[in-house]
DNA sequence: CATTTGACTTTCG
DNA sequence: ACGAAAGCCAAAT
């Protein structure tokens, strides 16, 4: 197995119940910051390991991105089973449930609002 | 070897 | 906030 794959994994494990990371988020801390793509073909390569929480993957909308109706449905009870609510839109509040691995060990920025079109 | 494809992301209008 | 277009990277055709 490749080390970035290895990588990838072990990111992805890390990722606490009742929080999500994004496919780029995944692959900028992987060391691939463009590699949203590749994260993507590694949970194909991986879909069958049920060690893996890979239904705390979703796309940068805070969707769920899987095209199979059946796992998309699955990765949603899964969700809700580990506290993450959907809105109306059927989206993920990522400024709420997004998981931020914390490598910084200075001051931590919080409060970092995401999406604000008003203004 | 050139093209297409994909569970993506970002930018622009 | 949404849709379209371009970027990006690796595997499949």
């Amino acid at each position: 197995m490749k080390p970035y794959t290895l990588r990838v994994i072990t990111i992805i494990k890390s990722i606490p119940a009742g929080s999500v990371m994004t496919y780029g988020q995944v692959a900028a801390v992987a060391g691939s910051p463009r590699g949203a793509r590749q994260v993507v073909r590694i949970l194909h390569a991986l879909s069958g390991i049920h060690k893996l929480p890979w239904h705390r993957v979703v796309n940068a909308k805070g969707e769920i991105a899987i095209k199979d109706e059946e796992s998309r449905s699955l990765q949603m009870l899964h969700l809700q089973g580990e506290g993450v609510v959907l809105n109306a839109e059927g989206r993920i509040d990522l400024a709420t449930y997004r998981y931020i691995p914390m490598d910084i060990d200075d001051d931590m920025d919080m409060n970092r609002d995401e999406d604000e079109d008003i203004l």
